[in-house]
DNA sequence: GGTAGACCTGGACGC
DNA sequence: GCGTCCAGGTCTACC
């Protein structure tokens, strides 16, 4: 089956699916040239599908397989158009951005869409999946996290969705170290699983809070495992891009724009940015770095 | 509020 | 093949 979304214009789904590198990370997975985006999700119903999204002129086809039972094509509709974050209207920071030398091609490329997971669960984990560690490690530790817990694709059992919250509540972390091999993570992990699956922790609601984003950052960071880094990373997935996700590159790259190499500190990456405001996160986020020297 | 050290893995490097 | 060093954010304890 196969159906239309459409986006708000400017929308790209290449620049959507290159927006950062969650592509890498299973259960997603894209064609040869970054284009086509197909993901694993074990929906409400229990039923495991995979999806394609496939570009299309201001919007995105959405491809679908099987019988899906009505309620199962309207979660999977709405969870695309949140991972895409199609209704959303970026033009007034493309009107900002138009001033910018360093930002002169979001507007051309519709850049300012992030990617997100079907789920904010699958992306806090992914997030604490980046903390402390390198890029191939997380891509590792993910790929173990979806192959050993995730549910599998009925007409594929090698291939699997994400693991919910409750298949990764009743594990013990001595078994998620050893297996997952995600380290000191593995508390982290099991504790939002735990706090999830029980509904302690409601994340959907997170999703659609209208708290101020100083509030949203500071209950983000009562997640164990969620620092500085990993809560703004999570502001930016969930549309807020008041703060910068500092990590090791992020000091690297304004040093050298506008530091001379000099050793800085997360400050001075903030105030890099400060004049941009609410868009603080998106300038950063698409900035036309020089390349590292 | 700021700082130091521990946490854990795997890649790079030297022997 | 083995041992050592290092990178990568967040935590807790301490000042």
């Amino acid at each position: 089956m196969e159906n239309y979304l459409p986006a708000k214009p400017p929308f790209l789904l290449p620049s959507v699916i290159q927006s950062h590198g969650w592509f890498m990370l299973p259960p997603f997975e894209t064609d040869e040239k970054k284009e086509i985006l197909s993901t694993i999700d074990r929906l409400k119903t229990g039923r495991v599908v995979e999806y394609h999204l496939q570009p299309a002129e201001n919007g995105v086809i959405l491809v679908t397989a099987g019988n899906l039972e009505q309620e199962e094509y309207e979660e999977i509709t709405n969870k695309v158009k949140w991972m895409l974050d199609l209704d959303r209207d970026f033009s007034p920071f493309y009107q900002r951005a138009q001033s910018e030398p360093k930002l002169q091609r979001v507007t051309a490329r519709a850049q300012g869409r992030i990617l997100r997971c079907p789920s904010l669960f699958e992306d806090i984990v992914k997030t604490l999946l980046t903390t402390n560690t390198l890029w191939a490690a997380t891509i590792r530790m993910t790929k173990n996290l979806v192959t050993l817990y995730g549910s599998p694709l009925a007409d594929n059992p090698s291939r699997h969705a994400f693991p919910a919250p409750e298949q990764l509540a009743v594990l013990d972390e001595a078994t998620l170290r050893a297996d997952a091999r995600v380290g000191y993570r593995a508390p982290f992990i099991l504790l939002l699983a735990q706090a999830v699956a029980s509904g302690a922790l409601d994340l959907e609601a997170l999703r659609v809070t209208e708290l101020p984003t100083l509030q949203l950052r500071k209950q983000l960071m009562t997640i164990k495992g969620i620092g500085p880094y990993a809560a703004a990373n999570l502001l930016m997935l969930l549309g807020r891009s008041d703060y910068i996700p500092v990590d090791s590159w992020a000091l690297k790259m304004v040093s050298q724009e506008w530091h001379a190499n000099a050793p800085i500190t997360p400050v001075e990456v903030e105030a890099a940015f400060a004049r941009w405001g609410e868009y603080k996160g998106l300038a950063y986020w698409f900035w036309d770095w020089a390349k590292p020297g």
